[in-house]
DNA sequence: TTGAAAGCGCTAACAT
DNA sequence: ATGTTAGCGCTTTCAA
């Protein structure tokens, strides 16, 4: 190698030199590194990995890119994971749509995270666990306990919107879905339907519509829902990428929001509060999530274990102004 | 190795059998891929990556990850990137901020996709490029041609928003800037400074305001603009997601748009006409560029030569409803 | 059509 | 504190 014999020694020395071996004089090794700053040396990464067994690849996968998935979501996670890796580690993005049926390559990721959306996914995260591949799966709650596993209680959230438009008086409170394989949205109307039950609040099939988390859904399906014969006074609309389309709808039909009709969001996204109206939404704790879901997956890589293996992190409410208080006219 | 022994011949016909190398018996090759299937057998990519000096990493690097490039866009240029690719490739997201002094492990990428916001970038680029890493950049124009380069034309942007706000008879057009070591905050300066010029309008110091491109941004130097001794007509916020943020300041102060005061965006994102008031726009050519860009990656990757080393895209106008009609008014 | 051997650039075990 | 040797898993000559 060019730089072992520019500083005279063996290229053993110089591996362990540039790699902060004690085994070298500080003289030594103050030549090595000068040289190698000169030269422009780089340590060539495959065949590092191939002693090592490590790629300092982590791969970052989610259920769909194109589309479910809102690109603040999916940028708030790619940035999480490059802050929480330790150095050296590099990120990776792919969908797990492209890996459908084969396999990853053995050794070409050092660990993996799976932001999962959908119970199809499960194929792919046993494949990845039959590899053997440190994994985490992160945003959909798994009902198992082999896998590391953080998620969002998109239960509780619904929940939460749904018990706070009860107490402001409303008692016609319809849904606007997400995406229909999604787990989030299985959730986000359990948490709906139950919630209208507890507060003895009747459910109206004209009142749920199905769209797909885009803000085009939101404005389609919101104008078919206003379009009905009774229009509800408050609509749970599950995303905020939806809601700004709902509240265009209810604008160009003449509805005005919350006067005439309110709205629930979901995420609460950089630009909700400034939307007009200040979106009610709930504020999931994605950092946290992806912080823990990376602290974890660090333990695993470096053979820990790891103590948490699945938890679910508690959203929280955000009120703000889309909602009106209707407690007056039912008095 | 296993696969190898287990089909009763050599490590060599192996490999040659499950590369499509036409030096190995139908028979044997069918033999060998079943066991390969069998046993679950993906390559070692790192043994690869070493004699081949090929990684199958493509590296997507922007200026500035956490601020100031918007998600969407991120999200936007990521998946280009896959799709264009040929199959086999994967990509890594970073930001370039991460690399400031040390270069890129050799062979880490067999190329490189730089997404630059900045003139600050260039120390990164001339980096690359000394590493002869195949290497695009896209998003921001460069004054040189020894590097692959599309960019979208920004000047032009600006300057087709700001003449069709004269064409409706705005006369005091003021400005809201994004991130001020962005080029495209300085391109679309240009453009709007060049057409009010043109348009024989005049300039008013208090009309131009320096934000960051964040929403928050757009909301408060709003305010501080509508707050003004003397307000303009028009407000020229230099892209979508300040101009959020904008609105609200105005509806906060109890300016109506377009109403009161008509504003320009600048990106066309996803929930720009679902906004109340619909947002008058540019929409960027991101698929185009990325597109072309990935193209001319994977030309430089198999050494055949770029012909379109330098390029730039036009945006165009899409109009809305944020800009009144004032003409009558000054007739 | 197949195999044997060499070598990609690195780290680690084992001398010295 | 440094060098020698081997070997990671693969592809690629070169022989057979």
């Amino acid at each position: 190698m060019t730089i072992a014999k520019l500083a005279k020694v063996s290229h053993t020395t110089v591996s362990r030199a540039l790699n902060g071996s004690n085994l070298v004089k500080e003289e030594t090794r103050e030549k090595i590194r000068a040289i190698a700053k000169e030269i422009g040396y780089t340590p060539n990464i495959s065949a590092r990995g191939l002693v090592n067994r490590k790629t300092f690849l982590i791969g970052v996968f989610f259920s769909e890119m194109e589309s479910g998935t809102s690109p603040s979501f999916l940028v708030d996670v790619l940035n999480q994971a490059r802050e929480a890796l330790p150095t050296g580690y590099i990120v990776s993005v792919d969908s797990i749509g492209n890996y459908k049926g084969n396999a990853l390559p053995v050794g070409r990721y050092d660990g993996v995270v799976i932001i999962s959306q959908a119970e199809s996914d499960d194929v792919f995260i046993d494949q990845v666990r039959d590899q053997h591949i440190p994994m985490v799966v992160l945003n959909r709650q798994l009902s198992r306990e082999d896998i590391v596993n953080y998620a969002t209680d998109d239960y509780l959230g619904a929940q939460l919107l749904i018990q706070y438009a009860a107490r402001m008086g409303h008692e016609r409170i319809g849904i606007l879905e997400g995406h229909p394989k999604f787990s989030s949205t299985k959730e986000r109307w359990r948490g709906y339907v139950d919630s209208l039950n507890k507060a003895g609040l009747q459910f109206n099939d004209q009142w749920v519509k199905v769209g797909d988390y885009l803000p085009k859904s939101g404005y389609d399906k919101m104008k078919e829902l206003l379009s009905g014969s009774a229009v509800p006074s408050c609509v749970f609309v599950t995303n905020d990428d939806m809601a700004v389309g709902a509240i265009r709808a209810c604008e160009d039909l003449g509805f005005r929001v919350p006067d005439d009709i309110s709205i629930l969001g979901f995420d609460d996204t950089e630009y909700s509060k400034y939307l007009v109206p200040r979106l009610t939404t709930i504020k999931k704790p994605t950092h946290a999530l992806v912080r823990k879901g990376i602290v974890a997956l660090t333990n695993l890589l470096s053979a820990k274990n790891v103590t948490n293996r699945t938890e679910t992190l508690r959203p929280s409410l955000v009120i703000r102004e889309s909602v009106a208080n209707v407690r007056n006219e039912t008095n």
